[in-house]
DNA sequence: AATAAGTCGTGATATTTTTCACATATTCAC
DNA sequence: GTGAATATGTGAAAAATATCACGACTTATT
């Protein structure tokens, strides 16, 4: 669609940008420079700076952003005002954290249906959602575009085939498992063992170095 | 401390190439090729084998590499002898999926103790982890140096101040806070509502080529 | 033994991302 | 108004990452 010549780090970083705007607006802030909101998300001004500078001049000089309009700017770039619907497949402690996770709040997102093996969880509701029994999948499942997998790793290729048969383009995999799917549906990943194991071995040879702890 | 030249775009992925080499060797299989491992864990073979030359040459030309060399030096090289100990803190649905995943398996990390707000929760063992009350921190955190932080957004700042003041080094962020620590303190993000915002973003913005299908 | 097929390791190149640094514009204090 | 302080937007440079492509070596086959 419309310009695709934003770098995919900038893409990624706007969802923070968004929510961080959200925060100051109603804490009443009308204007932020980028060395406040770099403070805040952890990202360099510069980055900032030029991240906005891919969707033109945003900013004024010697003043900085108008969080309103920036706002603004921002919720229709990110598609804010449409909301996205999602299925969760997988409704154990991970996938349960999902629904009972306040997503359309500051989101484009919304879990509206859920599924497990679990006979005794389906016909149930959690966090407002409906949770269905998975062999229900391909009759509930409608015209849901995105997924979330939150099941066991075994589960995860037979899943995901019966998602991308009846048209899923998006999935959020939270299996330790590498699914394979056709050219045009994307898959993120998010490995939680691996987070942490890569975590643990930064730390052990990657010493950040201790200059002068700010005071 | 040792060979600081490996590139962190490297280090984040050779968890990822552990664990498949693991199941490479339950599988009996005893050669692997950069190519096959590609397949496997969707990762470019040149930047496999970029990746695995940064250690030196693990393998051998017109034959690939041997799993269990292979898997023994990754097994030194990732300190997978050494069990690293971690805290949890905040034993809610996300807490509680971590306390229940089963990570010391083909892992170097274990969740040793967990605490919560909760009085209901303090003294009850989950997954095998003994859980405490946020109030006994301080006391019972030990010499852990890694925390896994599945806390709401609003209590991040506070605990992590606590957590750096009794020596924590490593944290896994699950909150969308973006804590401040010291510089020589990590922390990793892992931001679910961003993620799966970020997917929704790509998919109406960068559509993939689909480029026949592979058949 | 010779040939074909397979595969690594890596120099070179391409791409992506971050950062520097500064001209330019705006605001603020007085 | 004037000068000092502030902050953007961006050209240019640097750094990080990914990919190409091929020489060199190994294995398998006939």
């Amino acid at each position: 669609m419309e310009q695709n010549k934003i770098p995919q780090a900038t893409a990624k970083r706007l969802p923070l940008y968004y929510r961080f705007l959200n925060n100051l607006q109603m804490q009443g802030k009308t204007r932020v420079s980028s060395k406040e909101l770099s403070e805040a998300v952890k990202v360099d001004s510069a980055t900032i700076r030029r991240d906005f500078s891919y969707f033109g001049a945003l900013g004024k000089k010697g003043y900085g952003y108008n969080v309103e309009y920036l706002l603004g700017f921002f919720r229709k770039t990110l598609d804010q005002d449409e909301l996205t619907d999602v299925a969760l497949i997988g409704v154990g402690n991970l996938g349960t954290a999902f629904l009972n996770y306040n997503f359309t709040k500051n989101n484009n997102t919304k879990i509206v249906l859920a599924f497990d093996a679990d006979p005794n969880k389906a016909g149930k509701e959690i966090g407002g959602v409906p949770v269905y029994h998975i062999d229900d999948l391909e009759e509930k499942l409608g015209n849901v575009k995105v997924a979330i997998l939150t099941i066991p790793a075994t589960e995860a290729d037979r899943i995901t085939e019966r998602l991308v048969s009846k048209g899923i383009k998006g999935i959020l995999n939270f299996t330790p498992a590498r699914i394979s799917v056709p050219d045009d549906v994307r898959v993120h990943h998010i490995d939680l063992a691996i987070e942490l194991q890569a975590l643990v071995y930064f730390l052990k040879h990657y010493p950040l170095d201790t200059k002068e702890e700010v005071l």
